[in-house]
DNA sequence: TTCGAAGCGGAGCGAATCGCTCCGCTAGTT
DNA sequence: AACTAGCGGAGCGATTCGCTCCGCTTCGAA
Protein backbone atom coordinates (compact mmCIF):
# COMPACT_ATOMS: atom_id res chain seq x y z
CA UNK A 1 0.00 0.00 0.00
CA UNK A 2 1.88 2.77 1.05
CA UNK A 3 5.92 2.52 -0.11
CA UNK A 4 8.82 3.53 2.08
CA UNK A 5 9.52 6.36 -0.74
CA UNK A 6 6.73 7.60 -0.40
CA UNK A 7 5.80 7.45 3.36
CA UNK A 8 9.59 9.13 3.04
CA UNK A 9 8.03 11.99 0.74
CA UNK A 10 5.13 12.29 3.20
CA UNK A 11 7.20 12.77 6.17
CA UNK A 12 9.69 15.14 4.57
CA UNK A 13 6.43 17.57 3.78
CA UNK A 14 5.39 17.00 7.38
CA UNK A 15 8.83 18.17 8.69
CA UNK A 16 9.24 21.18 6.15
CA UNK A 17 5.61 22.50 7.15
CA UNK A 18 5.93 21.49 10.65
CA UNK A 19 9.22 23.43 10.53
CA UNK A 20 7.63 26.58 9.45
CA UNK A 21 4.73 26.27 11.71
CA UNK A 22 7.23 25.67 14.97
CA UNK A 23 9.27 28.47 13.63
CA UNK A 24 5.91 31.33 13.34
CA UNK A 25 5.43 30.34 17.05
CA UNK A 26 8.80 29.46 18.27
CA UNK A 27 10.54 32.00 16.90
CA UNK A 28 14.50 31.64 17.07
CA UNK A 29 14.12 29.50 19.94
CA UNK A 30 12.27 26.53 17.69
CA UNK A 31 13.72 23.07 18.79
CA UNK A 32 14.24 20.41 16.55
CA UNK A 33 12.50 18.06 19.28
CA UNK A 34 9.31 20.53 18.33
CA UNK A 35 9.70 20.29 15.21
CA UNK A 36 9.81 16.32 14.88
CA UNK A 37 7.01 16.22 17.64
CA UNK A 38 4.88 18.64 14.65
CA UNK A 39 5.83 17.02 12.68
CA UNK A 40 4.35 13.56 13.91
CA UNK A 41 7.80 11.99 13.39
CA UNK A 42 10.69 10.72 15.53
CA UNK A 43 13.42 12.95 16.25
CA UNK A 44 16.09 9.95 14.42
CA UNK A 45 13.81 10.28 10.98
CA UNK A 46 14.19 14.15 11.06
CA UNK A 47 18.25 13.66 11.04
CA UNK A 48 18.69 11.05 8.55
CA UNK A 49 16.90 13.24 6.07
CA UNK A 50 19.05 16.64 7.41
CA UNK A 51 22.45 16.18 8.75
CA UNK A 52 21.89 19.43 11.15
CA UNK A 53 19.56 21.68 12.40
CA UNK A 54 21.12 24.34 9.71
CA UNK A 55 20.83 22.41 7.13
CA UNK A 56 16.92 21.80 7.46
CA UNK A 57 16.68 25.54 7.80
CA UNK A 58 18.49 26.43 4.50
CA UNK A 59 16.38 23.85 3.07
CA UNK A 60 13.54 25.63 4.14
CA UNK A 61 15.13 29.46 3.12
CA UNK A 62 15.51 27.91 -0.22
CA UNK A 63 12.26 26.60 -0.16
CA UNK A 64 10.93 29.80 0.88
CA UNK A 65 12.73 32.00 -2.01
CA UNK A 66 11.64 29.74 -4.52
CA UNK A 67 8.21 30.28 -3.22
CA UNK A 68 8.78 34.06 -3.79
CA UNK A 69 9.68 33.84 -7.67
CA UNK A 70 7.62 31.31 -8.39
CA UNK A 71 4.36 33.88 -6.86
CA UNK A 72 6.51 36.61 -8.48
CA UNK A 73 6.47 35.22 -12.00
CA UNK A 74 2.65 33.81 -11.45
CA UNK A 75 2.11 38.16 -10.90
CA UNK A 76 4.14 38.79 -14.70
CA UNK A 77 2.29 36.38 -16.34
CA UNK A 78 -1.20 38.53 -15.05
CA UNK A 79 -1.98 40.75 -17.70
CA UNK A 80 -3.53 43.39 -15.11
CA UNK A 81 -0.44 44.97 -13.93
CA UNK A 82 -2.36 45.83 -10.53
CA UNK A 83 -3.95 42.77 -10.08
CA UNK A 84 -0.28 41.04 -11.06
CA UNK A 85 1.59 42.92 -8.08
CA UNK A 86 -1.18 42.40 -5.59
CA UNK A 87 -1.56 38.44 -5.68
CA UNK A 88 2.27 38.56 -5.56
CA UNK A 89 2.08 40.41 -2.01
CA UNK A 90 -1.06 38.26 -1.26
CA UNK A 91 0.87 34.79 -2.28
CA UNK A 92 4.02 35.98 -0.15
CA UNK A 93 2.21 37.28 2.70
CA UNK A 94 -0.53 33.91 3.20
CA UNK A 95 2.62 31.30 3.05
CA UNK A 96 4.71 33.41 5.81
CA UNK A 97 7.59 34.35 4.22
CA UNK A 98 8.13 36.50 7.34
CA UNK A 99 8.13 33.33 9.79
CA UNK A 100 12.51 32.71 8.28
CA UNK A 101 13.44 36.26 9.86
CA UNK A 102 14.50 34.59 13.54
CA UNK A 103 17.26 32.24 11.73
CA UNK A 104 17.57 34.57 8.79
CA UNK A 105 20.62 35.38 10.61
CA UNK A 106 21.96 32.93 12.07
CA UNK A 107 22.20 30.11 8.91
CA UNK A 108 24.81 30.22 6.07
CA UNK A 109 24.00 31.55 3.63
CA UNK A 110 24.55 29.74 0.29
CA UNK A 111 25.71 30.18 -3.28
CA UNK A 112 21.66 28.72 -4.45
CA UNK A 113 20.05 30.80 -1.88
CA UNK A 114 21.47 34.42 -3.25
CA UNK A 115 21.25 33.53 -6.82
CA UNK A 116 17.64 33.01 -6.05
CA UNK A 117 17.19 35.78 -3.68
CA UNK A 118 18.92 38.09 -6.46
CA UNK A 119 16.63 36.61 -8.87
CA UNK A 120 13.83 37.59 -7.18
CA UNK A 121 14.88 40.97 -6.36
CA UNK A 122 14.71 41.47 -9.79
CA UNK A 123 11.25 39.76 -10.71
CA UNK A 124 10.05 42.63 -7.75
CA UNK A 125 11.55 45.44 -9.32
CA UNK A 126 9.68 44.42 -12.55
CA UNK A 127 6.49 43.91 -11.09
CA UNK A 128 7.04 47.55 -9.42
CA UNK A 129 8.28 48.81 -12.93
CA UNK A 130 4.91 47.82 -14.79
CA UNK A 131 2.38 49.00 -12.18
CA UNK A 132 3.51 52.50 -12.07
CA UNK A 133 4.16 52.90 -15.76
CA UNK A 134 0.57 51.72 -15.41
CA UNK A 135 -0.54 54.18 -12.95
CA UNK A 136 -2.04 51.59 -10.54
CA UNK A 137 0.73 52.05 -7.61
CA UNK A 138 1.13 55.30 -5.37
CA UNK A 139 4.53 57.01 -7.04
CA UNK A 140 6.24 57.00 -3.85
CA UNK A 141 5.92 53.13 -3.15
CA UNK A 142 9.34 51.60 -4.11
CA UNK A 143 10.38 48.07 -4.24
CA UNK A 144 12.07 48.58 -0.72
CA UNK A 145 8.75 49.03 0.44
CA UNK A 146 6.82 46.20 -0.66
CA UNK A 147 9.23 44.21 0.78
CA UNK A 148 9.14 45.17 4.33
CA UNK A 149 5.71 44.98 3.34
CA UNK A 150 5.42 41.13 3.16
CA UNK A 151 7.68 40.99 6.50
CA UNK A 152 6.02 42.88 8.29
CA UNK A 153 2.67 41.41 7.03
CA UNK A 154 4.49 38.06 7.12
CA UNK A 155 4.05 37.22 10.52
CA UNK A 156 1.36 37.12 12.83
CA UNK A 157 2.40 37.26 16.34
CA UNK A 158 -1.76 37.43 17.39
CA UNK A 159 -2.64 34.45 15.63
CA UNK A 160 0.40 32.19 16.52
CA UNK A 161 0.23 33.84 20.14
CA UNK A 162 -3.60 32.04 19.76
CA UNK A 163 -3.09 28.73 18.40
CA UNK A 164 0.00 28.45 20.89
CA UNK A 165 -2.74 28.89 23.66
CA UNK A 166 -4.99 26.30 22.09
CA UNK A 167 -7.42 29.03 21.78
CA UNK A 168 -8.48 27.67 18.37
CA UNK A 169 -12.02 28.83 18.63
CA UNK A 170 -10.59 32.76 17.92
CA UNK A 171 -8.74 31.20 15.27
CA UNK A 172 -11.32 31.91 12.34
CA UNK A 173 -11.98 35.31 13.50
CA UNK A 174 -8.32 36.03 13.99
CA UNK A 175 -7.25 34.97 10.63
CA UNK A 176 -9.83 36.49 9.21
CA UNK A 177 -9.31 39.99 10.11
CA UNK A 178 -5.75 39.85 9.13
CA UNK A 179 -7.31 38.72 5.79
CA UNK A 180 -8.93 42.28 5.90
CA UNK A 181 -5.99 43.74 7.07
CA UNK A 182 -4.31 42.66 4.07
CA UNK A 183 -6.59 43.69 1.29
CA UNK A 184 -6.66 47.62 3.14
CA UNK A 185 -3.20 48.06 3.23
CA UNK A 186 -2.97 46.81 -0.18
CA UNK A 187 -5.58 48.44 -1.23
CA UNK A 188 -4.06 52.08 0.65
CA UNK A 189 -1.07 51.31 -2.48
CA UNK A 190 -2.97 52.22 -4.92
CA UNK A 191 -2.75 56.05 -6.15
CA UNK A 192 -5.23 58.21 -3.87
CA UNK A 193 -7.04 61.60 -4.52
CA UNK A 194 -4.28 63.29 -2.46
CA UNK A 195 -0.98 61.52 -2.56
CA UNK A 196 1.43 62.84 0.36
CA UNK A 197 4.63 64.44 -1.18
CA UNK A 198 7.13 61.02 -0.16
CA UNK A 199 10.75 60.78 -0.77
CA UNK A 200 12.79 59.20 -3.54
CA UNK A 201 12.30 55.89 -4.31
CA UNK A 202 16.25 55.32 -4.07
CA UNK A 203 18.34 54.58 -0.83
CA UNK A 204 20.69 52.04 -2.14
CA UNK A 205 22.25 50.76 0.59
CA UNK A 206 19.08 48.94 1.94
CA UNK A 207 17.28 46.56 -0.13
CA UNK A 208 15.03 45.36 2.35
CA UNK A 209 15.81 41.26 1.76
CA UNK A 210 17.28 39.21 4.48
CA UNK A 211 19.72 37.38 2.37
CA UNK A 212 22.47 38.68 0.35
CA UNK B 1 27.03 63.58 43.28
CA UNK B 2 24.97 61.12 42.07
CA UNK B 3 22.81 59.98 45.06
CA UNK B 4 21.97 56.47 45.86
CA UNK B 5 18.03 56.97 44.49
CA UNK B 6 18.62 58.76 41.85
CA UNK B 7 21.64 56.17 40.40
CA UNK B 8 18.31 53.30 42.00
CA UNK B 9 15.70 55.31 39.24
CA UNK B 10 18.10 55.49 36.38
CA UNK B 11 18.77 51.80 37.27
CA UNK B 12 15.20 51.05 36.82
CA UNK B 13 14.86 53.22 33.52
CA UNK B 14 17.76 51.54 32.34
CA UNK B 15 16.13 47.79 32.87
CA UNK B 16 12.78 48.64 31.41
CA UNK B 17 14.31 49.82 28.23
CA UNK B 18 16.34 47.36 27.98
CA UNK B 19 13.86 44.43 28.82
CA UNK B 20 11.98 46.31 25.90
CA UNK B 21 14.73 45.71 23.41
CA UNK B 22 15.90 42.25 24.13
CA UNK B 23 11.93 41.17 24.30
CA UNK B 24 11.92 42.46 20.50
CA UNK B 25 15.36 40.84 19.85
CA UNK B 26 14.80 37.77 21.33
CA UNK B 27 11.11 37.09 21.97
CA UNK B 28 9.80 34.58 24.01
CA UNK B 29 13.65 33.23 24.88
CA UNK B 30 14.31 36.17 26.00
CA UNK B 31 16.64 35.52 29.54
CA UNK B 32 17.34 37.89 32.51
CA UNK B 33 20.77 37.48 32.34
CA UNK B 34 20.74 39.65 28.42
CA UNK B 35 18.11 41.74 29.95
CA UNK B 36 20.12 42.97 32.98
CA UNK B 37 23.65 43.04 30.77
CA UNK B 38 21.94 45.12 28.14
CA UNK B 39 20.88 47.52 31.00
CA UNK B 40 24.25 47.63 32.45
CA UNK B 41 23.24 46.41 35.82
CA UNK B 42 24.11 43.35 37.71
CA UNK B 43 21.29 40.78 37.95
CA UNK B 44 21.47 41.17 41.19
CA UNK B 45 19.86 44.43 41.42
CA UNK B 46 17.61 43.24 38.70
CA UNK B 47 16.28 41.12 41.11
CA UNK B 48 16.21 43.47 44.26
CA UNK B 49 13.86 45.53 42.69
CA UNK B 50 11.70 42.37 40.45
CA UNK B 51 11.22 39.27 42.79
CA UNK B 52 10.94 37.31 39.46
CA UNK B 53 11.10 37.53 35.76
CA UNK B 54 7.18 37.44 35.38
CA UNK B 55 7.25 40.80 37.65
CA UNK B 56 9.18 42.50 35.47
CA UNK B 57 7.19 41.35 32.25
CA UNK B 58 4.24 42.32 34.15
CA UNK B 59 5.41 45.75 35.09
CA UNK B 60 6.39 45.94 31.46
CA UNK B 61 3.00 45.27 30.15
CA UNK B 62 1.44 47.83 32.62
CA UNK B 63 3.51 50.58 31.53
CA UNK B 64 2.65 49.76 27.98
CA UNK B 65 -1.19 49.91 28.41
CA UNK B 66 -0.78 53.27 29.98
CA UNK B 67 1.71 54.24 26.94
CA UNK B 68 -1.21 53.54 24.64
CA UNK B 69 -3.92 55.05 27.01
CA UNK B 70 -1.63 58.46 26.96
CA UNK B 71 -1.42 58.59 23.45
CA UNK B 72 -5.12 57.70 22.55
CA UNK B 73 -6.07 60.68 24.89
CA UNK B 74 -3.41 62.62 23.21
CA UNK B 75 -5.42 62.12 20.33
CA UNK B 76 -8.65 62.94 21.52
CA UNK B 77 -6.96 66.00 22.32
CA UNK B 78 -6.39 66.93 19.20
CA UNK B 79 -9.12 68.89 17.11
CA UNK B 80 -8.29 67.62 13.90
CA UNK B 81 -9.76 63.44 13.78
CA UNK B 82 -7.30 62.35 11.62
CA UNK B 83 -4.55 64.00 12.84
CA UNK B 84 -5.36 62.58 16.44
CA UNK B 85 -6.05 58.84 14.60
CA UNK B 86 -3.01 58.65 13.20
CA UNK B 87 -0.65 60.14 16.05
CA UNK B 88 -1.86 57.64 18.03
CA UNK B 89 -1.11 54.70 15.73
CA UNK B 90 2.01 55.97 14.98
CA UNK B 91 2.44 56.56 18.81
CA UNK B 92 1.98 53.16 19.85
CA UNK B 93 4.22 51.70 16.51
CA UNK B 94 7.33 53.42 17.50
CA UNK B 95 6.76 52.40 21.15
CA UNK B 96 7.02 49.27 20.19
CA UNK B 97 3.48 47.85 21.44
CA UNK B 98 4.02 44.41 20.04
CA UNK B 99 7.31 43.66 21.86
CA UNK B 100 5.55 42.30 24.48
CA UNK B 101 3.42 40.07 22.07
CA UNK B 102 5.46 37.07 23.04
CA UNK B 103 4.88 37.04 26.44
CA UNK B 104 1.60 38.06 26.40
CA UNK B 105 0.66 34.98 26.87
CA UNK B 106 3.07 33.51 29.28
CA UNK B 107 2.26 35.80 31.72
CA UNK B 108 -0.82 36.69 34.65
CA UNK B 109 -3.39 39.52 33.94
CA UNK B 110 -3.60 41.00 36.69
CA UNK B 111 -6.86 43.06 37.21
CA UNK B 112 -5.13 46.54 36.77
CA UNK B 113 -3.80 45.59 33.52
CA UNK B 114 -7.77 44.27 32.56
CA UNK B 115 -8.89 47.43 33.57
CA UNK B 116 -6.42 49.86 31.91
CA UNK B 117 -6.14 47.16 28.60
CA UNK B 118 -10.55 47.86 28.71
CA UNK B 119 -9.91 51.56 28.94
CA UNK B 120 -7.65 51.79 26.22
CA UNK B 121 -9.73 49.85 24.16
CA UNK B 122 -13.10 52.36 24.74
CA UNK B 123 -10.60 55.43 24.01
CA UNK B 124 -9.36 53.83 20.88
CA UNK B 125 -13.33 53.06 20.18
CA UNK B 126 -13.97 57.10 20.41
CA UNK B 127 -11.12 57.58 18.34
CA UNK B 128 -12.29 55.62 15.94
CA UNK B 129 -15.98 56.70 16.27
CA UNK B 130 -15.11 60.61 15.76
CA UNK B 131 -12.68 59.26 12.57
CA UNK B 132 -15.67 58.00 10.95
CA UNK B 133 -18.20 60.49 11.61
CA UNK B 134 -15.74 63.53 10.49
CA UNK B 135 -15.56 60.69 6.89
CA UNK B 136 -11.73 60.89 7.38
CA UNK B 137 -11.41 57.13 7.66
CA UNK B 138 -12.61 54.21 5.85
CA UNK B 139 -15.80 52.91 6.61
CA UNK B 140 -14.77 49.47 6.48
CA UNK B 141 -12.15 49.80 8.77
CA UNK B 142 -13.23 49.04 12.39
CA UNK B 143 -11.17 49.42 15.90
CA UNK B 144 -9.98 45.77 15.58
CA UNK B 145 -8.52 46.26 12.28
CA UNK B 146 -6.21 49.56 14.03
CA UNK B 147 -5.59 47.03 16.78
CA UNK B 148 -4.42 44.21 14.36
CA UNK B 149 -1.97 47.06 12.79
CA UNK B 150 -0.28 48.36 15.73
CA UNK B 151 0.35 45.01 16.24
CA UNK B 152 1.37 44.13 12.78
CA UNK B 153 3.20 47.16 12.13
CA UNK B 154 4.66 47.59 15.99
CA UNK B 155 7.32 44.82 15.49
CA UNK B 156 10.52 45.03 13.07
CA UNK B 157 12.08 41.62 12.83
CA UNK B 158 14.02 43.16 9.87
CA UNK B 159 15.57 46.09 11.86
CA UNK B 160 15.78 43.95 15.66
CA UNK B 161 17.82 41.23 13.09
CA UNK B 162 20.30 44.22 12.17
CA UNK B 163 20.85 45.20 15.68
CA UNK B 164 21.57 41.63 16.48
CA UNK B 165 24.00 41.53 14.14
CA UNK B 166 25.33 44.50 14.85
CA UNK B 167 24.91 46.20 11.45
CA UNK B 168 24.36 49.28 12.78
CA UNK B 169 25.47 50.90 9.09
CA UNK B 170 22.09 50.19 7.98
CA UNK B 171 19.71 50.48 10.77
CA UNK B 172 19.43 54.12 9.46
CA UNK B 173 18.11 53.15 6.11
CA UNK B 174 16.09 50.78 7.46
CA UNK B 175 14.36 52.88 10.18
CA UNK B 176 13.71 55.06 7.65
CA UNK B 177 12.31 52.74 4.79
CA UNK B 178 10.03 51.74 8.17
CA UNK B 179 9.05 55.26 8.95
CA UNK B 180 8.05 55.87 5.33
CA UNK B 181 5.66 52.38 5.07
CA UNK B 182 3.66 53.42 8.05
CA UNK B 183 3.43 56.44 6.54
CA UNK B 184 1.81 54.85 3.91
CA UNK B 185 -0.01 52.72 5.40
CA UNK B 186 -1.71 55.29 7.45
CA UNK B 187 -2.62 56.79 3.63
CA UNK B 188 -3.97 54.01 2.97
CA UNK B 189 -6.88 54.10 5.88
CA UNK B 190 -8.34 57.26 4.34
CA UNK B 191 -11.38 57.25 2.28
CA UNK B 192 -10.18 56.64 -1.40
CA UNK B 193 -11.51 57.46 -4.85
CA UNK B 194 -12.85 53.52 -4.94
CA UNK B 195 -13.78 51.66 -1.33
CA UNK B 196 -14.48 48.00 -2.01
CA UNK B 197 -17.32 47.15 -0.65
CA UNK B 198 -15.86 45.34 3.27
CA UNK B 199 -17.00 43.59 5.50
CA UNK B 200 -19.29 44.80 8.48
CA UNK B 201 -17.11 46.02 11.29
CA UNK B 202 -18.98 43.20 13.51
CA UNK B 203 -16.93 40.15 14.60
CA UNK B 204 -17.22 40.56 18.34
CA UNK B 205 -15.82 37.53 19.39
CA UNK B 206 -12.15 38.80 18.16
CA UNK B 207 -11.10 42.39 19.34
CA UNK B 208 -7.59 41.62 18.37
CA UNK B 209 -6.65 42.66 21.73
CA UNK B 210 -3.64 40.50 23.85
CA UNK B 211 -4.73 41.07 27.09
CA UNK B 212 -8.60 40.53 28.53
C1' DT C 1 6.14 -18.33 4.39
C1' DT C 2 10.60 -16.87 5.69
C1' DC C 3 14.10 -13.72 6.56
C1' DG C 4 17.53 -9.86 5.79
C1' DA C 5 17.78 -5.14 6.24
C1' DA C 6 15.98 -0.42 5.44
C1' DG C 7 14.02 2.82 8.06
C1' DC C 8 11.44 4.07 12.03
C1' DG C 9 10.77 6.23 16.98
C1' DG C 10 12.70 7.67 21.05
C1' DA C 11 15.85 7.01 25.23
C1' DG C 12 19.73 9.25 26.67
C1' DC C 13 24.37 11.71 26.13
C1' DG C 14 27.32 15.89 27.33
C1' DA C 15 27.03 20.68 26.89
C1' DA C 16 24.83 24.87 27.33
C1' DT C 17 21.58 27.89 29.40
C1' DC C 18 17.88 28.83 32.32
C1' DG C 19 15.86 31.54 36.66
C1' DC C 20 17.42 32.68 40.85
C1' DT C 21 20.31 33.00 45.44
C1' DC C 22 23.95 34.54 48.04
C1' DC C 23 27.85 37.09 49.30
C1' DG C 24 32.10 40.03 49.18
C1' DC C 25 32.93 44.61 48.28
C1' DT C 26 32.30 49.38 46.86
C1' DA C 27 30.72 53.81 47.89
C1' DG C 28 27.29 57.15 49.86
C1' DT C 29 25.70 58.65 54.57
C1' DT C 30 26.02 60.01 59.37
C1' DA D 1 36.02 57.16 60.76
C1' DA D 2 32.51 53.74 61.27
C1' DC D 3 28.40 52.04 59.31
C1' DT D 4 25.55 49.94 56.03
C1' DA D 5 22.56 50.21 51.86
C1' DG D 6 23.00 48.61 47.57
C1' DC D 7 25.88 47.01 43.91
C1' DG D 8 27.88 43.23 40.56
C1' DG D 9 28.54 38.65 39.51
C1' DA D 10 30.01 33.74 40.73
C1' DG D 11 27.63 29.72 41.09
C1' DC D 12 23.52 26.60 42.35
C1' DG D 13 20.27 22.87 40.74
C1' DA D 14 17.09 22.23 37.15
C1' DT D 15 15.96 22.33 32.58
C1' DT D 16 16.53 22.13 27.70
C1' DC D 17 19.47 22.04 23.90
C1' DG D 18 21.39 19.52 19.44
C1' DC D 19 22.53 15.20 18.35
C1' DT D 20 23.80 9.93 18.57
C1' DC D 21 22.73 5.34 18.90
C1' DC D 22 20.04 1.36 19.02
C1' DG D 23 16.13 -1.96 19.46
C1' DC D 24 12.14 -2.76 17.00
C1' DT D 25 8.84 -2.68 13.19
C1' DT D 26 7.64 -3.63 8.66
C1' DC D 27 8.39 -3.88 3.73
C1' DG D 28 9.87 -6.69 -0.09
C1' DA D 29 12.62 -10.44 -2.28
C1' DA D 30 13.26 -15.35 -2.33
Amino acid sequence: MTTRKALAERNDHALLQAARDVLAEDGAHASVAAIAARAGVGIGSLYRRYKTKEELFQRLSLLSLEHWNDVAEQGLASPDPWAGLASFVQGCVEFGQGSLAPVAGTIEVTQEMSVKARLGDELLERLIRRAHEAGVLRTDVAAVDISLLIEQLGRSPMIDQLRKQGRDDLLPAATEARRRLITIVLDGLRPGPVPLPGSPPGEELFTGRWSH
